[in-house]
DNA sequence: TGCACTTTGGCAACACCGTTGCGAAAGTAG
DNA sequence: CTACTTTCGCAACGGTGTTGCCAAAGTGCA
């Protein structure tokens, strides 16, 4: 709601509160749900609800669809929101890999793709890459949209009229602000690469530019991280740990994905990063670097790390890894998850990456042994912090970049 | 302007509108600001400026003050907060002894008041202390706005036409939202007592309750931290650190105390604390239990801390303060203060506490020096963060706590 | 001294927001 | 079929920031 000045006019108070009411329609999914609820959900009456949602259906952003059973008078009109209406490119650039996904308004892939990825090769060449990427998704998921006579090579995206966008997530430090990469470990070429603004020539169309782990973290929170259904596509996803001693907070923490939920995404791969989320929107911090997890420091004078300095959580984590000490390694991880955890106060621990994929009862057991040991020293006036699984599989770095697209719709933008 | 469900309706808009020219009437302090001023400032037009200093003028919160010189026409009429509209109480609960003060809605002390205490002495006991601390300092700054009639001994307080309310700082993990404490380390009695609801059944005016670090960070974050002037006080406040390799990092972080900035108040005395603020307001996250920074690990199987976990940076950090070892405390402070940099991103660092008081060189510069190190390792596309010493002096946490009931009239409530 | 010009800031009309009062629509219960 | 409940839209309303216009209050130049 608050811009650059901070001062809020009427246009704004009306995005604020059509945004609130499109989220509320995109969480409830497929389900829908009433103007009443929408109502007492948001605190406004329900004749401004009729309005705002009189006015997206004009627009076609949401439709009726059925209604509830009675409670004894006329029967709530249920209101869905309509998932073609909008749609998004998201691509993930990962070290070997390049995935692009098109997602709709409701988050749900519509066209994937997949290639193998050398960053290796230039900035040119992978901006090609990304750009061919994202003309056939969009021509085979969007092609029925774009009027015959548009149907030009190269001008297929800024034809299709619901695409809102694209969003690349890959690693490294960036300027997410400014779409310009800072650096890609071991791959010197990308310094200083304004990828957004390439992007966007190239392609005609929004290009919003992030680190991979916060790209995950927007996807997770998004997509409702901890919510009840879980069967999504991680065979591990129903793995959790940390709840049984607490007093209800794994309750409290399922609903993570709605308002207010904060967690932090941990991802351990090839390296260790974080994605923080406060209030439903991702924590950037004031330069757009927040995140840096894996040159914590939990061992001073500890083994030296790549980057130079020494008992950085990333270098002793890997090096269990790598001795095929798990144990070890999810200790080391719980410790700066305990130290995240408290010093933040999150409702929730999400660990993903290939090498948590590879053993999840490991690391989801392990980091949570950790909390537990620290709430039960802080006299468990409230329950451990619960660590779980994140539920998005190989592809959710991409959804989560394509979110960064749709997720100003829904009032998510920068902080909640 | 999010209350608990987010729907905003034109009451918010104006209650938004308002706080944010209230606050920046109360930044530009004596000097005043012009009408055309805040409309560039909020975003707002002129029009909607004069609309709501009108209303302000009207309830005595704003007043003309002068004008400025032409610029080749009519000259800008300049605006000022009246400072006497309004007071709040703030109390400052240290393990030996009590500090209150009651300030106006420039932040400027208008009365104080200290005495030893004991906190083992019980809740009964200390309530009542502060209680008589606040009538004594409500009569003596407040005493001639009271009505004649109404001066009747225990009722003071409520009398006080411009009294907001009183703020209370104290040690220990809390509940902020709910007002009652978890715990006092070493003085168990008082265990879940809830402080706010007696202190409000006792004086009848509003309390807000909040962590010492906390209340700090807010009396900092209102105060300009960092700002040009650093004349407080304190004696030190001229010391910095980490400027040298950056690119007028330095410039950017002075103005930490505008909105937008974030910081961390670091507080090294009998133990170790820390206090947030993102984008202007303090972040207590989701049980309002974050800043737990002194039991943030950085030593695995480190010395064992009171706590009962091993190398927490408190233990490490005050053993070495006690075998004279300051560069090594401050090493050890460093490395958690850069750990917090990095996964925050942060715009500056400052530290305050009697440890930190009664060296202060060596502190700001050993915890400048490893975040420097730490840029240098980042390869310095943005300099290393600042550090500080925190200007605010002995009071600083008592002037924060009352800061607690202000800064909501100023918009500065959870987070922004 | 007088006139032209610039800039500030208030008054009035306006567009638009959410709110309130009221009634039509669409069910259930008897 | 009637009475009742509940949903939801239409119309009028109060209040917000915005726009167009003009008076006030300076400066600069002839």
């Amino acid at each position: 709601m608050r811009g650059a000045a901070g001062g809020a006019n009427l246009l704004a108070l009306r995005s604020h509160n059509t945004a609130l009411v499109l989220d509320l329609l995109r969480t409830a999914g497929g389900a829908g749900i009433s103007r009443l609820e929408l109502a007492e959900r948001t605190g406004l009456t329900p004749q401004a609800v009729s309005k705002i949602t009189g006015r997206l259906r004009g627009e076609g952003l949401a439709a009726e669809a059925g209604r509830r059973a009675s409670t004894g008078g006329k029967p709530r009109t249920v209101l869905r929101l309509v998932p073609g209406a909008g749609h998004a490119l998201g691509v993930h650039l990962d070290r070997d890999e390049l995935r692009a996904v098109l997602v709709d308004l409701d988050g749900t892939v519509v066209a994937e793709r997949r290639a193998p990825l050398d960053l290796g090769a230039g900035a040119e060449t992978v901006l090609e890459m990304v750009a061919r990427a994202a003309e056939e998704l969009a021509a085979e998921g969007l092609g029925h949209l774009v009027a015959e006579g548009a149907r030009v090579p190269g001008a297929a995206l800024a034809a299709a009229p619901t695409l809102l966008g694209l969003g690349v997530a890959l690693p490294g430090p960036l300027d997410h602000v400014r779409g310009v990469l800072h650096r890609i470990t071991g791959f010197p070429g990308w310094d200083g690469y304004p990828l957004r603004e390439a992007l966007e020539r190239r392609l005609g169309v929004p290009v919003v530019v992030d680190k991979d782990t916060n790209a995950a973290a927007l996807g997770l929170a998004v997509g409702g991280a901890g919510a009840e259904e879980g069967s999504e596509e991680g065979s591990g996803a129903g793995v959790e740990a940390g709840g049984e001693g607490g007093s209800g907070a794994g309750v409290e923490a399922a609903g993570a994905g709605a308002r207010g939920g904060s967690f932090a995404y941990l991802h351990l791969g090839t390296g260790l990063g974080a994605g923080l989320v406060f209030g439903g929107g991702v924590h950037r911090g004031a330069r757009t670097g927040a995140g840096e997890f894996g040159h914590q420091v939990v061992q001073l004078d500890g083994p030296p790390c790549t980057c130079g300095a020494r008992g950085c959580i990333e270098a002793l984590c890997l090096a269990a890894v790598a001795r095929g000490d798990l144990a070890e390694a999810a200790r080391v991880l719980g410790t700066g998850a305990a130290n995240l955890a408290g010093l933040l106060d999150i409702d929730l621990v999400l660990l993903g990456g290939r090498t948590v994929a590879a053993a999840p009862e490991a690391f989801v057991h392990g980091v949570g042994a950790v909390l537990d040991a620290r709430a039960r020293r802080e006299g468990g006036h409230d329950g451990p912090v619960p660590v779980r699984l994140a539920p998005a599989g190989t592809r959710g770095v991409a959804e989560g970049a394509a979110q960064l697209l749709l997720a100003p719709l829904f009032g998510r933008g920068e902080g909640g």
